[in-house]
DNA sequence: ATCTTTATGATACGAAAGTATCATTAACGG
DNA sequence: CCGTTAATGATACTTTCGTATCATAAAGAT
């Protein structure tokens, strides 16, 4: 057999041009030409690996699917490292976070994440397949990690897990779209998961904010924080709940 | 002057046209031709009346903004009328419920929204003016409610005004979402929204619930209902809090 | 060494969409 | 009464996009 070239590795390749050019230039805009010259490589190639567009464009999907659990799942990773061995909340928190757009991978991942969707509503070949049913199971973790909570007495009995778990994860996905809206900040966006956070574990700390940290902001948004109660917000509830 | 035909009707009635075939064959995919077929009037006629497709995209995204706070206001008008004189927790149940896609009127609005709200990520020309100012306002008109219910002790002082209005609203669009996507059905999103409000105005019944009166329901959902703790979690919220 | 298969490149074709052009009908003012 | 202008219709043009076709270089097997 000829040159030996990783197959699955120029896939992705490729898929990740679709992405890039996707999340400046718009999902149905972009065209199998501009993938191409964006991946470096020439037309005919994209269609060698993907034999149509329909099919990039849902490979894709699963490669964006994929990326944002295993970022979940790294952020979730990293907390257990720092700390204790990775309670409810702070799994929870680091699901709810990774839907914010902070920085400009998780800002890419919500815009597309929304034209996928946008486009899955109408478009019957995009099944939506992958996104969806990831988010059913991101519920279904919620939930559980809720009843766990539960189990150990850090969270409220009365609650309802299920119904939690769906009202946190709309949130999240509304807070997202806020930000990229224009409508709210981030900061204001995580003090409101925070906010949340907090009346689901009365216990814990309001969050682990990184405010001096390494930087999180730096996005391309101007941030414009119509009201300021943006961090002071988070303060406040703070000081009077703890 | 000549046949003297209704200007501005016309100009209604092609960008209905246009939101109706949008809302079903998406909103890219929506071409002049399709909706000058739709409006029973000639391709020429759309250029007549919309120089530009851009042109024809932005006055019917003003028509979906306006139509939608139309709705919500008649529903606020409808709630004064059968009751007290539209107490803040009406005002903002219908805001909220406004937002879910129980009908085919909100949803094919859901749609559309999200669909244009997507475009206006990537696309610079569609500056999603209406769609965002009109939502910008509404944070507004939920946090001032929230306050005059503070000052007439229905609402925890210690609230956040500003703070709840954002989730609140990035909740409901969340749940819209989340039924349009088949991840919770309109009952289990109602159910999110009645507990957030209650936990809002705790002296308020749990909502009006009209689950006997005229359809709700008669959707093209199947209505998925993945946990079948819908109308049950809510009797549970209910039955405890009251 | 050659032949077969993988991999890549250049170009062409057909469809669709937005826009522009030409043409025609009808109504009100002077 | 007639001409000017609003209003509407039919058609053509240009571009772009997805896809298909033709062509070729390279690498391993026999």
């Amino acid at each position: 057999m000829p040159k030996r070239v990783d197959h699955e590795e120029r896939r992705r390749q490729i898929a990740d041009a679709l992405l890039r050019t996707a999340a400046e230039r718009g999902l149905h805009a972009t065209g199998m030409r501009e993938v191409a010259a964006e991946a470096g490589v020439s037309l005919r190639l994209v269609q060698y690996y993907f034999g149509t567009k329909e099919e990039l464009l849902l490979a894709a999907m699963q490669y964006l699917a994929a990326g944002f659990a295993e970022r979940g799942l790294a952020r979730i990773r990293r907390m257990k490292e720092t700390g204790s061995p990775a309670s409810p909340r702070d799994v929870i928190a680091a699901i709810l976070t990774e839907a914010l757009p902070a920085d400009d991978e998780r800002r890419t991942f919500t815009v597309l994440y929304t034209a996928y969707f946008a486009l899955s509503l109408t478009d019957p070949a995009l099944a939506i397949a992958p996104l969806v049913k990831n988010s059913g199971a991101v519920i279904d973790v919620v939930a559980a990690q809720l009843r766990a909570a539960q189990a150990a007495g850090q969270t409220p009995a009365h609650l309802d897990p299920d119904l939690e778990a769906l009202s946190l994860l709309a949130l999240s996905a509304g807070l997202g779209t806020s930000v990229l809206g224009g409508q709210s900040s981030v900061e204001q966006a995580q003090a409101v998961i925070d906010y949340h956070l907090y009346r689901l574990f009365p216990a814990s700390r309001p969050a682990l904010r990184r405010q001096s940290g390494a930087g999180v902001a730096k996005m391309g948004q101007p941030a414009p924080s119509r009201n300021a109660f943006t961090t002071a917000s988070l303060r406040v509830r703070g000081t009077v709940t703890l």
